[in-house]
DNA sequence: TATTATAGTTAGGTAGGCTAACTAACTATT
DNA sequence: AATAGTTAGTTAGCCTACCTAACTATAATA
């Protein structure tokens, strides 16, 4: 009975959520860093140092797109290389110079965000931010509604 | 006042847009088509036809780009080209095979998306829709707030 | 120790993005 | 009507970001 309703709200925010995106990516370009390398820096700096396969698994992409991804970022000075335990693998870190280039790429998005949202009122606000709640439990594997 | 609280809806809602996206991508693969490509197809099945130029103009990239996802269209019978009043042009429309392609990608997504949605209440799909027509207002150019 | 499994890299291909330079066609000015 | 300028699209050539297959080096196991 509400399967029609799902698939409308499915829609909706299907088509919202790639437009917001589409519309906050434009200002990426200013880093002069491409998306992928952006998203890497951004796993390193958020989620601390890690290998080349738990880099590729977190952006969903395969070892040998991670690896070449990586060595772009270590030309340019963004992420470093350091041994690990396990010797097969290696164990990067975004370098302070990535960290600030980071920090600049998502406040140009997030500044545009913003500015966008002064045009909501304080309830609406309240609105997305529940939205987003749902979304993150509707994307987290272990989803019991508690 | 409320910049701190902005930035951090701003915050949340990017996160989360950008974690199920990534999510939905997944299905994609299974059309057999790029995701330029498809949504080069959305466009002209959602918006009728369309010249090289407006279809850029949609999607955000050069003519150049566009011309060459075209030629891909045609050569896979997606896409069909006519002539144009003004002769320098050419138009653009999907074919009935580039619509039922299209449709099947569509599908996939929003089935995928659906069967997330099951596990929300009544009142959180209501609050994703409203959320899905404040993010639609936002993105929209005359945004006066009514 | 010999085998098998795992982590990364290299090689080579495709898709999707760009700029620069070009052709064809329309528009405006004389 | 001729010419000059503008606009739409294509071609050429380059870059990034993705893939699979095949390889090297290290670890783990029989």
């Amino acid at each position: 009975m509400a399967t029609r309703e799902r698939k409308q709200v499915a829609e909706r925010l299907h088509s919202a959520a790639l437009h917001l995106l589409r519309h906050l990516r434009q200002v990426d370009t200013e880093s002069g860093i491409g998306p992928a390398r952006l998203s890497v820096l951004s796993v390193l700096v958020f989620g601390g140092p890690a290998t080349i396969g738990e880099l590729a698994a977190a952006d969903q992409v395969k070892a040998p797109t991670m690896s070449k991804l990586v060595q772009g970022l270590e030309e340019t000075g963004l992420v470093s290389r350091a041994a690990a335990v396990d010797r097969r693998s290696v164990m990067l870190r975004a370098t302070s110079h990535g960290r600030k280039v980071l920090a600049k790429a998502r406040d140009r998005r997030l500044d545009l965000f913003s500015r966008m949202l002064e045009k909501a009122t304080q309830e609406e606000l309240e609105t997305l931010e529940t939205a987003s709640a749902i979304i993150d439990r509707l994307l987290s594997p272990t989803s019991s509604p508690g």
